[in-house]
Order: C-alpha cells, then sequence, then structure tokens
DNA sequence: CGAAATTGGTATCAGATGTTACTATTTTCT
DNA sequence: AGAAAATAGTAACATCTGATACCAATTTCG
C-alpha cells in the first residue's frame, strides 16, 4: 500500500499523533483531527464567498474554475472540483440564475452544456479573489516556510496513499 | 495574527501551497486542498464503522467518547466531539435504538441524561476500534517519523490560528 | 440503416441536516 | 417565596443532499 522509500525506525509515525494500545482517544485521532481542522478552515474560508457574496461552497468552486477557465463544459467541472454531477448541474444553474455565469449547448453535441462567466460574474470573480488568497496566506502565514514545506509534501503522500 | 517566533524570509510560505498573482488555481489552493484531503481520509475511515457497523459519523463520535468516559452527561458529549446539541441528541439516540447505549436522567438534576454504553455497545466498540486503529496507522505509516512530527505540530498551529 | 447502448444533464423523491421554537426542570434575583 | 431567566433536550419544520430514474442527444454495432 503505496510504502514510501525513505528509511523509517519502529516508532514511525508514533509521537504526537498515533495511538497506543487499544484504546483510541478521539482528540487525539488522526482522521478526527483533520476532519475538525479541514471544517475550521472551510468556515473561515465560507465568510468570504458565503456571507460576503451569498455563494454555496459548491458555487464558489465552480466559480473559483470558471474564473481561470473562461469557458468550460460543465462535464468537466467535476474532476475539477470533486463535485458529482448533480452538484455541478446544481451549482452552475444557481450561479446563472443570479447572473453570474450563462450557459449555451454546445454546438457539436447538443447534449453538452458550455458555461462562462457573465460579465458580472467575472467582475464578482474579481472581488472574492483577492479575499481568499489573503485567508489563505493569513493561515499559511503561522507556518514556516520549512512547515508549509512539509506540510504540501504530507499532504500529497497522504491523498496518494488513499486514492 | 498569532505569528510564530520563526525567521522567515520573504519566500515564507510561498513554495508549493500558496499562490502567486490575482489568480487563484483551485487545486492549489490549501482550503480546497484540506477539504479535499479531509474528506478522503473520512469517507476511508467511513468504511470502518458505517460499511462494516452501520453508524453514522455522529454516532461513530459519540461512540469513541463513550468507550473512554464510560458514563456521560449528554451536555459534555458536544464540546468532546465537534457536535451540536441537536446532533448529539441524534445520535444518542440512534445509538439507543440499537441497544449500544443507554440513557437516564441524572439524579440531582432531571434535565440532563446520562449516557452509557450497554454490554453490547462495549462489545461493539471493542470489535471497531482495532480496525479503526489500524487505519490511523495504514495512513500515517506513508510518511516519515519527522513528517508525522511536524503534520501534527502544523495541525496545532493551524487550529489554533483559526480559534 | 436502425435498434441498442452510452453519455450529458436534470427531475424527483427519500433521507439527512440545520434552525426555530417549545417543554421541562433548575437557578437566579428581588 | 415566586416571578423571570437560564439550561438540557427535543419536536417540528425548512432546507440541503444523495440516489434513482428518467429524457434527449449521440455513438456503436449487428
Amino acid at each position: 500500500m503505496g510504502r514510501s522509500g525513505e528509511a523509517r525506525d519502529r516508532e514511525t509515525a508514533g509521537r504526537g499523533t498515533a495511538q497506543d494500545g487499544g484504546e483510541l482517544e478521539l482528540q487525539q485521532y488522526f482522521p478526527y483531527r483533520l476532519a475538525r481542522l479541514a471544517e475550521q478552515v472551510s468556515l473561515a474560508v465560507a465568510e468570504v464567498y458565503s456571507e460576503r457574496f451569498a455563494l454555496t461552497r459548491q458555487e464558489w468552486r465552480v466559480l473559483a474554475i470558471l474564473g481561470v477557465r473562461p469557458e468550460i463544459a460543465t462535464k468537466e467541472i467535476g474532476p475539477l472540483t470533486t463535485l458529482d454531477k448533480m452538484q455541478v448541474s446544481r451549482a452552475v444553474q444557481g450561479l446563472e440564475s443570479r447572473g453570474i455565469a450563462s450557459r449555451k449547448h454546445h454546438a457539436g453535441d447538443r447534449r453538452e452544456l458550455i458555461v462562462a462567466l457573465t460579465p458580472a460574474g467575472r467582475a464578482l470573480y474579481r472581488k472574492i479573489v483577492p479575499f481568499a488568497l489573503a485567508r489563505e496566506a493569513e493561515l499559511l502565514g503561522v507556518l514556516t516556510a520549512e512547515e508549509a514545506k512539509v506540510l504540501d509534501r504530507v499532504m500529497h503522500k497522504l491523498s496518494a496513499a488513499l486514492s
């Protein structure tokens, strides 16, 4: 199961994160701690797009994609945002209903829908992004450069181990 | 906002995690990556308690607490599990309805409910915990001891910065 | 070609979740 | 003491989310 090549002794993942005998201390349990942290972070970021701009988490993700890819087939959005097709459908509808995005059928294949930001949507995007980036910077700012580097690597490793 | 004392240069949290100009690349955006990872981990762990033992995430958390604190007022459960009082109420009801936990009114204050595991509940707990711990060990096993240590510290730092 | 299978997207319904308001009990304060 | 406020827990409703089935357009293949 995806062992990394590095040299590791017996104690390995032990100190500070893993558990001992047959007891499970929820507060120390890594999956719980991670879920909790992610929720905190998610909430902090949601202040930006939800409270200030009334977007759902899914809409925000789609918007983030549209900001970079000015025109995209909705079927491509799912993989990029980790949303299933129903969530994408709803998010895009939500954006459209508020004049943020527009949909049109693909000429070649009329099943597909192509989404793009409206001018208003683009303006919204440009307004939100700085706040979102600021939040991220604020957060990562509490870490040293070294810690940030390790964190990045660790997240990649864990993610890879799970796929 | 909670600057750590370490010496850090301009690049700081940059390399590998943070963003540049006014563009936001969702795939690289830390809050998104974290949410995604947490979801993956959560799913992997849910296999243990959900698929194998038909518990919801909330019930699992309450069970984990009850395994350590054999008798506890439900009002204490919320803070320990990061669930709101309604979630606790439902989770405990769920556990009770399946003979895993039992409730009784506190003698001194008859508003409070005291929850405890039934013998069947305790047996279930003992059956699940090893699997849950194994999952955790498997995951953390892909990290070096050093990485695990940094990860632990980083999670504490981030969590603290957000509270 | 044309029936069958596939694909993109959505309607629809069921179950989960969040919110508000309410009951019961206890505490506080005059 | 006893009215008012606070606390623990839940009912009830509204909303969100997930799963299934479905429609329309396209592709595959006999």
